[in-house]
DNA sequence: AGCACTCGTGCGCTATAACGTACAAGCCCT
DNA sequence: AGGGCTTGTACGTTATAGCGCACGAGTGCT
């Protein structure tokens, strides 16, 4: 990891040359004067948060870009073996095995789900910035996106938005497998 | 989203408090004075990206945990058929599918990976913070992890890190397949 | 050659961050 | 009751962020 004020002021650069907007633009673009945006890039001055935001805000970025991401520093190995995992159905049909449980530092959890011929689900919006990632291992299923029934066979992946109302079912003669990783919010 | 004044005003609070720290006991943990960090905890200064450094190294955090997430906005909905992601093989024997392609939103790629009979592979360390995490769909495999082979079975789950050397090989009479989601560096 | 314009940087000034010190309030102990 | 200590906040001072303006360098056009 670098000094963050040469991070944050390499960062900067790059997207402003990206941009290709001059000191000037710049300055229009974020509220803070050009003379101002030329020290940060130099490294010549550590701003504030709130003029970070106003940065960041100009460039249509999270101000989490101009912050160098940490490393994950030794975090243990897990294994999770397969005869612990199956053994706690849900309170209801659908079979629920937690692969992988959530961790801040990954910002995801993953699931096995198995759901029961004829077994549907509909789940209310999670909260803003949730994403479901699926892959289907066996069977077949269908998944309730935007309003809309989508078909899935075994090896399908799904990464759809699910900070809206959507759903799962299973309209065939056999069990259906799947994986289901979920994302909270951007980095 | 909030003020990210009010924000870091709140979520400093907290971390002392969940510390049982005094705002003249931070301030000697931190660096910064128990003045200034009083300004900050009541959102009255907005300090500058140095003194979020000093603060955040006190507490042993990144400075985005200061930081509001900001929610994916607008991801589409991506659906990748089974039928186009698994006719690509890698220049080798093992047979590769891209199920969820690299998305810095997410920070993670996941793949199906199959590993035929005898076949073995070595990687050398990925950049520092990046995370593996395996599931076994069919068949039997090992995985070299700090140095040791460890055994994994169908249905078992493997997190462990990336950044130094690690290795997969298939010692079974079968394919093994399994799926490797590869996460890179912290939030 | 000369002029106009853009670009990034330097400088002087103002506003605010950041600090050290003092103070009020509350608690605990004698 | 009184003293000592901890805690968080207020205040005066210093250091630096942040701005407006000026300047030099480079480019393009006439």
């Amino acid at each position: 990891m670098q000094d963050p004020q040469q991070y944050l002021a390499q960062v900067l650069r790059q997207l402003r040359q990206q941009q290709g907007w001059s000191l000037d633009r710049a300055a229009r673009e974020t509220g803070v004067s050009k003379a101002m945006l030329g020290q940060i890039e130099r490294g010549e001055s550590s701003p504030t948060m709130a003029t970070l935001w106003k940065i960041a805000g100009g460039f249509q970025r999270s101000i989490s870009v101009f912050i160098e991401p940490t490393p994950v520093e030794n975090r243990g190995t897990i294994l999770r073996s397969s005869d612990e995992l199956r053994q706690q159905p849900a309170d209801d049909e659908m079979l629920v095995a937690t692969l992988f449980p959530f961790d801040k530092r990954f910002g995801f959890e993953m699931f096995e789900l198995t759901l029961p011929p004829g077994y549907e689900r509909l789940s209310a919006a999670h909260e803003p910035g949730t994403t479901e990632h699926l892959v289907v291992l066996t069977g077949a299923m269908e998944v309730l996106e935007n309003g809309e029934w989508l078909a899935l066979k075994k090896g399908d992946a799904l990464r759809f938005a699910a900070d809206r109302d959507h759903g799962y079912r299973n309209q065939s003669a056999e069990d259906v497998v799947f994986h289901n990783l979920i994302s909270y919010s951007a980095r």
